[in-house]
DNA sequence: CAAAAACTGTGACCGCGGTCACCAACTCAC
DNA sequence: GTGAGTTGGTGACCGCGGTCACAGTTTTTG
């Protein structure tokens, strides 16, 4: 099966560096990057690190998305958050030196680097700037995490979080969204399996409060692309 | 009104330094903190930084403990996390230079180091093994975090969820407990208020939850003190 | 391109737990 | 002390959403 995107083999020319959370180091701590890193594609659905393993090491997610998510021993799973390219996964577990806490899977086809465990400790006692960058990414998790609290926690109703996170996905809408004005055009690959374990709810509460979305002309649905056609009455849905 | 605890103004001399998620630094940095911290001692209920401030600085809590909350525009309100004597307070904020995620507020008497924002920033690019702390400290907030949101999202039952709650405190557990073989008493702070916001549901469900387990003789309750009497039957409810 | 597998839509049922309402017990402040 | 303000216990009610069951649809795969 052919990818359909450039592989970055060289981190030195790599355009999507600067919106990376991560990987806009200086030109020394990029050199070393590029020795100790290992570049892997991976498939939609390939696994990157599993719940409970010992680490071995750390992924830069380059191109693609994966979901973090931790399952109960019952098999009920829990999706903590979708990554972004630019991320750094397996953090938490590579620094406490701890199992991994979340089961990583590709959501789409991925370019990540992998660095060993060894490895990442001295690049990261070498260079001062990449433990600045840790500790954003580390921040950056914790919000993910608190904010995903706050939607188990504080909401009241399935179609409140669901709302919440249709807006939270249109944050970062598709640009060939073929403008209508007040409409967002957003690329959705999750399931709506997975968007019930995103929000803590079944994937048939998922599809009622969906089909009631659409009844309403709150979005419209044409296979993984949604449109946003009523921001506000979303909004409105939303207490927080 | 006096405290009922030794102040420590002197962080060389701290006994609980080695115990410390982050005071345990080297010589010199500890004279740095040293410099730079401000002691402050805070009664129970006292705020140590408000969720939605611009940062300020952080806090290093002493002793004392003090509980992370968040609270929604309806007034509701849900406990991150309680934490313990040498825990690092408004990192995430600090380090990203957002505003604070979480309101603070003392749960007992209480001693807590402040450090200025500009300062801290120094300290941290003085001494890189403060970058480790604030790591290693940033790493406890995300496990607790994915271990709130396991809890609200993968538990089925309050009963359940409860149970974990009771079994997570019964890992520190109060020394004194004059020792019945299998009991296991510990010191509740928190109001069953809390206890709700903690777990996510209300107040009238903790009381009668907890109701519940006493008459089956899983716990006993005196005051602020609990013991856990069936052990193995609050195992059993959690399947986590 | 057919068969299998995964995903989505919907009806029926019903129990957990949220909410309201009230009283009891405890804790402070003065 | 005494009264105000928390905190805790319990009954009644009922609606949201979980679960089961099954049909329809889309995607994957050999």
């Amino acid at each position: 099966m052919a990818y359909h995107f450039q592989i970055v083999e060289d981190c030195l020319k790599c355009e999507f560096r600067e919106q990376s959370l991560f990987c806009d180091l200086p030109r020394e701590a990029l050199i070393r990057l590029q020795e100790i890193k290992a570049t892997s594609v991976y498939p939609k659905g390939a696994l990157l690190c599993l719940e409970g393993q010992s680490p071995r090491g750390i992924f830069i997610l380059c191109t693609g998305r994966a979901k973090l998510s931790t399952t109960s021993s019952e098999g009920k799973s829990m999706i903590l958050r979708v990554a972004e390219p630019g991320e750094v996964l397996g953090l938490t577990a590579a620094v406490a030196n701890s199992p991994y806490e979340a089961t990583v899977e590709t959501l789409e086809p991925s370019q990540a680097n992998f660095i060993a465990q060894a490895d990442f400790v001295r690049f990261l006692q070498e260079f001062p700037d990449v433990g600045l960058k840790v500790a954003k990414q580390l921040t950056h998790n914790c919000k993910c995490a608190y904010d995903e609290i706050r939607s188990l926690g504080l909401s009241n109703s399935v179609p409140e979080k669901l709302a919440k996170l249709i807006l939270r996905w249109a944050e970062h809408p598709l640009e060939l969204s073929l403008k209508k004005p007040n409409e967002t055009a957003l690329r959705v690959t999750l399931t709506q399996e997975e968007i019930a374990q995103f929000i803590g709810t079944s994937r048939e509460t998922v599809s009622r409060v969906l089909t009631g979305f659409r009844k309403k002309g709150y979005i419209r649905v044409k296979g993984a692309t949604w449109t946003i056609t009523n921001r506000r009455a979303l909004e409105n849905l939303v207490t927080t």
